[in-house]
DNA sequence: GCTTTTACCATGCACTCGCATGAGAAAGTG
DNA sequence: CACTTTCTCATGCGAGTGCATGGTAAAAGC
């Protein structure tokens, strides 16, 4: 077997230059084509390794999902209590500097392409499960430490703080809210949700 | 002035044609052929209304902005009291059933569109101050009757539940949510801000 | 009845698209 | 060395893209 090559670099490598073109051109923009110029190597290497555009799509997707996994479990570790846990959770998904910007932009391009490519709907579905898990867990966490108020139902709780964050973003990103403004928002809900 | 035809009909029925084919084919299949053919027009026929590809999206966007404000009035007028205004209200920007589902899809596409485009970040923009203004004022106005807690930031509340309901829509579409486990969330939330 | 204005249409152009194909370079094994 | 396998590339194909152009039919004003 010659030349090995690290595939799962190769993949990374491409769906990194999808997420480039997505923000910095759009969906729309994203061809074999495109992606190929963007990833520096030929349409012929990146048919290689994925073959349709759909599957390259969905590579990208995939690991927007992995990437905001590793982003959560990163800040996450650094909190000392399940309250700063969530609530620092959910900064990291808001868009409120550059690199949480890039994030989603290219989720929200994502939330409108998964609307009509059952692969991407079912890769959504993966990624909102594992996230609100992971709140409801924290929440429930915040409540048995006496953070948060023990008749919140915290799957409930969980699902309107993250469609809160998600519905957040385009506003945010389009300029109707400032970060400062939006991590207020943050701030009031949570602050509603104390125990005592 | 010969052949005398309503401009304002004719981009309407345009706009209308852009909405299916984003709804049916996703934002990408929108070209002025395929709009042209799903308006059962020419291609030059369009053009004549339309000189570019962006200023139909526009057409098509604010075109939305309208039929929500239609909408929202015509159901906010059917209630009684604030809070029935406030929940019928969000009620109807949510993905409960088909027609609310072809709406979100479409509103859905612009997010991930507007990003992109300063003229429809102008239009999304506009849409936000509107709806918010609207949703706020039917806080304040509840709260006057005694029927929502007087504490209560009425301009943020009126954020949050707005942001709420973008946010719950593509997870709703893409099979997360039923539309009941939705209304439930929406019900949870609005109980909490009661009087009491 | 001629001109002007409005509305519409067919077509052409340069370009890009997704995808398929076949050739060939690189690197390991016999 | 030949040989196989892995990887990469250039190119071609048919189709579709946004947009521009030139022409034409119809109705109103003079």
């Amino acid at each position: 077997m010659p030349k090995i090559v690290d595939h799962e670099a190769r993949r990374r490598h491409i769906a990194e230059a999808v997420h480039r073109v997505i923000h910095d051109k759009g969906m729309e923009s994203v061809s074999l084509r495109e992606v190929a110029a963007e990833a520096g190597m030929s349409m012929g290497a990146v048919q290689y390794y994925v073959t349709t555009k759909d599957q390259m799509l969905l590579l990208a997707l995939e690991r927007i999902g992995i990437w905001i996994g590793e982003r959560v479990a990163a800040v996450a570790a650094h909190q000392s209590t399940p309250l700063d846990v969530l609530r620092t959770t959910v900064l990291e998904l808001l868009p409120l500097d550059e690199e949480r910007s890039y994030l989603n932009r290219i989720g929200l391009a994502f939330q409108a392409s998964s609307v009509m490519s059952e692969n991407q709907a079912a890769a959504m579905r993966m990624g909102y499960s594992h996230l609100l898990s992971f709140l409801a867990e924290q929440i429930r966490a915040a409540q048995t430490a006496g953070q948060l108020a023990a008749h919140l139902d915290a799957g409930k709780e969980a699902s309107i703080l993250y469609a809160f964050a998600q519905g957040i973003v385009n506003a945010t990103l389009v300029g109707h809210y400032t970060p400062k403004e939006v991590a207020a928002l943050l701030d009031y809900h949570l602050a509603r949700l104390r125990a005592g």
